[in-house]
DNA sequence: TTCTTTTGCTAACAAACGTTAGTTTATGGC
DNA sequence: GCCATAAACTAACGTTTGTTAGCAAAAGAA
């Protein structure tokens, strides 16, 4: 275990701590090269372009979104326990890929066509699968009438946030943020 | 009224747009100029350079936000009702000021030293000044005793992602947003 | 061994970057 | 009308940008 890391890994897990850091404009080949040790020419025996590494980062977040989501999806039937599933398969994505994350959400603007309409319209459809579940359930009486598309976007900017608190309290374990988010909110939305 | 605005008035106006639209990092003097309607070297008349320009909007932000909350933490004594008029106050500040509201929320992070440092101290400030509204209410048994790190942040994450409702849909009222944003969060705090 | 593929290197390109210098034109006060 | 200031211009600076070309060393397969 353990395995040695090839250096196309070493190059990507550098990049989203620099991207992370700095922003993807921010950041340069040169100086990404040199964090991995290598020379700037040689990153392109592993990737086509700088925007090339930025979708590789960015769309292999999005598959795991997606997996985490449908893998949750199926476990429960009550409206509120649904909810929390999916909540806390997201938060846990982002608490196992903290930095990527971080490039996912704030980064993702400087994709190159037509990845990043492609990209926009993925987010969508995954903001979408969430709301499905808050409009059912206010439907079938599980949570309280309102605005669905305000609340479902209250909602995804508590979570989409959640790496700001891993990164500013290393006490806060993840089940606690996870348990504790989804309280405050499914409370909110209590019928 | 309706003053015709002057040539500074109209590179700051421009530069938040173009900040917003693709970033601190990604817009060049150049670029800015030409949407401007003059030459890159004119801009250096009004201001002493891109990260002057910068800071002007961040720290011009930083004031209104600072102000409002001053105003509005006067007027409640009940802490649900402060809560919700700081709530509605920060709310209310980024309605007004949409463009330069995200630039302040997302391109903070290209400040140069010192005055990065000052950001980051004032911004701090402001959320210990919601986080002690919040930690007075569950003392007093206002609030539901509750991790208030945790929950002061998700607030804040809601509050300050509110400009992305405005963008996306604009048939909701400021009024409703705010209404609907503070119930929520509100009734999660319920003790 | 020999051949092929991979992965690194140095040198260099064209373009864009923020900014400065020096000059001209427009504006407002006396 | 005269002078000072503000605000625009053109030309150019040195640096950095992402990227390509061409070549050498290492690794793996036959």
């Amino acid at each position: 275990m353990a395995a040695t890391q090839t250096t196309k890994e070493k190059v990507k897990q550098t990049a989203q701590k620099l991207f992370r850091e700095r922003g993807y404009a921010a950041v340069g080949m040169r100086e990404l090269a040199k964090e991995v040790g290598i020379q700037a020419p040689s990153l392109y025996n592993h990737y086509k372009s700088k925007d090339d590494l930025l979708r590789e980062i960015c769309f292999d977040m999005a598959k795991q979104f997606f997996a985490a989501f449908d893998k949750a999806v199926t476990t429960e039937e009550k409206s509120q326990r649904k909810l929390k599933a999916v909540i806390k398969a997201h938060i846990n994505v982002i608490a196992t890929n903290l930095e990527a994350s971080e490039v996912f959400f704030n980064e993702w603007m400087f994709l190159e066509q037509p990845h990043l309409g492609l990209f926009k319209k993925q987010r969508f459809e995954y903001e979408m699968k969430f709301r499905e579940i808050i409009d059912k359930g206010i439907k079938k009486g599980d949570f309280k009438k309102m605005n669905s598309k305000l609340i479902a976007f209250a909602i995804f900017s508590a979570l989409n946030a959640t790496y700001e608190l891993y990164r500013s309290n290393e006490k806060l374990s993840q089940e606690e943020i996870a348990e504790d988010i989804s309280d405050l909110l499914l409370k909110g939305l209590k019928s």
